[in-house]
RNA sequence: CGGGGUGUGGCGCAGUUGGUUAGCGCGCAGCGUUUGGGACGCUGAGGCCGGAGGUUCGAGUCCUCUCACCCCGACCA
């Protein structure tokens, strides 16, 4: 491709509306158009790493032994409806009516679909298992669309989708999985980590995220330097301090005039912070809930929603907790009623704890679970924060950020119960197939690969997502034979299958050089009167700083190897 | 949904207590001189100042409403 008849132009300037380094790569690179609130279009550039990337993901599945299909972004909500999941996603789900006036979405994810699909074409052992996926776009309308590429509202995603006959199946077909998107990152050039992942209030047990590590990602990871435990913030777990609170002594108020917090009270009473109980509110679904939690830790909010297994939870505000009956900074579980207590498991562990006395400027001491309360759920919903101790071997944890690249979940048997897809084994037994899911959002992971890849100058695409493999960079003047030497340089590497951006505009050499810098082709190739003066062209690794002159006649091969080396390594 | 911010040629911005033909840089077009890290000169094109309503002799500027986009939070496979 000629860059002077390439369509998309390059930016100087930072537009105002990027504010992380991918987003704005991408759009001065020429490669995205934002359309409207996480809605964009792709321009060749991006196209072509989008398409690279598609083919190492369809080449994965298929060697896993995934089938390719094609499902509707178009689906009626009733099949949404059978599941409930609907609900699930709330407002995220994008719905219209039809002439008829009936309800449809817009696909978020294609689980409802390929469900009952297989229902249909699935009755006996002998159909098992089965792999399908799908490469296409889903929509989703996010309560807030953000980082460019990262967050949007219409996406193309790879969707994986398992069918087996028992756990033991999906087992397998999980760590087939697994395996796969560890070769994708890898031929992709990303170094990934898988952690623990939540999988959402109905999602099934086990679920992993391979996380891009860097410093603008979205989530907070949690990991064990020794690598043996790796985990989303949003679940992860540690060993908790043993806090020995001594045998039981009995209740005894005491005055705290103005003590409202933790930290108060635990100064106040010169105690630890471990020796109290902490309150904290929450509206679930509409319901007041009273959650306590050791004085030293704090919870983690998608462990309580799911702990509750709820759509919606947030905290609760002052005016609510005054409305309950409760005094909001002295508020206690004992001997209340009419309220739902959620306690992290660290609550029982733990004796003699300070709490609140449901009475202004009071506490209580050596409130004791069991005794004095009990509550409705006991998990842990703690939050898990760096210098925790490892779950697996007590060591220091640690936590790094990263983008979520993809997702796998064991789903069980909740989809295909909901849809009515179910086989029939050796003895003529009907079972529901037990499910997984495994997806890779396409432009978040490209996204992602910039955020991992950059400079201050522009892009360094790994070669083997790279839009161009070699950006040939004639400096023309008019005396000499550069464009005649070019040109037939030009030809021999498109000959060979070499993906070239040839430069042919009659730019100075700064622009050009600039212009290789922020589209970031891993192979510069110059040539201009100094290098053919020694008979040579120069060729420059985007990732390296320094460049090698090259005789002209063995630019070709070395080329080659370059590319070879790269794609083997 | 709560909080904050921004809307002025393709991009980045300026525009005073309201005052005449709305500016600058980049980019774009033409001509000429240039060519190893975003060259220079000359000439030129390109704007319903996000939208609607209002105040005023007069509105990019003031008032009201509205829309869009960005950031933080809530939310989110």
């Amino acid at each position: 491709m000629r860059v002077s008849e390439l369509f998309g132009k390059t930016q100087r300037e930072i537009p105002a509306e990027a504010d992380i380094v991918s987003h704005q790569l991408l759009l001065r690179a020429g490669m995205i158009n934002q359309v409207s609130a996480g809605v964009y279009s792709y321009l060749p550039l991006a196209w072509r790493v989008l398409k690279k990337i598609e083919n190492i993901i369809r080449d994965e599945m298929n060697k896993a032994g995934g089938q390719e299909l094609t499902l509707p972004v178009l689906q009626p909500l009733e099949l949404w409806q059978e599941t409930g999941r609907d609900k699930a996603f709330g407002k995220g789900l994008f719905t219209l009516l039809d002439r008829r006036e009936r309800n449809l979405a817009l696909g978020p994810t294609h689980e409802e679909v390929i469900t009952q699909l297989v229902s249909h074409h699935v009755q006996s052992y002998r159909d098992l298992p089965k792999l399908l996926y799908q490469i296409q776009v889903k929509f989703r309308d996010e309560p807030r669309p953000r980082g460019g590429l990262i967050r949007v509202r219409e996406f193309t995603m790879k969707d994986l989708y398992s069918f087996d006959m028992d756990e033991a199946g999906l087992d397998k077909s999980y760590q087939k999985m697994l395996h796969a998107y560890k070769n994708i990152y890898d031929r992709c050039g990303l170094p990934s980590m898988l952690v623990e992942a939540d999988s959402g209030a109905i999602g099934g047990k086990e679920s992993h995220e391979f996380m891009l590590l860097t410093e603008s990602g979205e989530n907070e990871i949690i990991y064990c330097p020794t690598g043996d435990y790796a985990a989303n913030a949003e679940r992860a777990e540690s060993v908790k301090e043993k806090i020995d609170g001594g045998e039981p002594l009995p209740l005894e108020e005491v005055a705290t005039p103005g003590m409202t917090s933790i930290e108060d009270v635990s100064g106040f009473l010169g105690i630890s912070r471990s020796h109290t109980l902490k309150a904290v509110f929450y509206i679930a679904d509409g319901e007041f809930v009273f959650v306590v939690i050791r004085g030293d830790l704090d919870v983690n909010d998608i462990k309580l929603q799911n702990a509750l297994h709820c759509y919606e939870l947030r905290l609760a505000t002052e005016e609510e907790v005054i409305e309950t009956g409760l005094v909001p900074g002295f508020a206690s579980p004992v001997r209340i009623s009419g309220i739902r207590i959620v306690a992290d498991d660290s609550v029982p562990a733990t004796s003699n704890l300070v709490s609140g006395a449901n009475k202004p400027d009071t506490h209580i001491k050596n409130t004791n679970y069991s005794r004095d309360f009990v509550a409705d759920i006991v998990a842990d919903i703690t939050l898990v924060e760096a210098g925790d101790s490892c779950p697996k071997c007590g060591n220091k944890l640690e936590s790094t950020r990263g983008i979520e690249a993809g997702h796998v979940f064991k789903l069980g048997t909740f989809q295909s119960e909901k849809n009515g897809a179910y086989y029939v084994d050796e003895n003529g037994e009907s079972h529901p197939i037990v499910m997984g899911c495994y997806g890779i959002g396409l432009g978040r992971l490209m996204a992602a690969a910039i955020e991992q890849n950059h400079d201050d100058k522009g892009i360094i695409w790994p070669l083997p997502i790279a839009p161009y493999q070699v950006y040939l960079c004639p400096l023309y003047r008019e005396d000499t034979n550069v464009s005649e030497i070019v040109e037939k340089l030009y030809s021999e590497l498109e000959n060979e299958g070499i993906e070239v951006l040839f430069d042919d505009r009659k730019e100075s050499p700064g622009v050009k050089f600039n212009d290789a810098d922020l589209l970031g082709i891993p192979i510069r190739v110059t040539v201009s009167p100094r290098t053919l003066e020694k008979d040579s062209v120069e060729i420059k690794l985007r990732s390296e700083k320094d460049s090698a002159l090259v005789p002209l006649a063995e630019a070709v091969t070395r080329i080659k190897k370059t590319i070879e080396g790269a794609s083997t390594s």
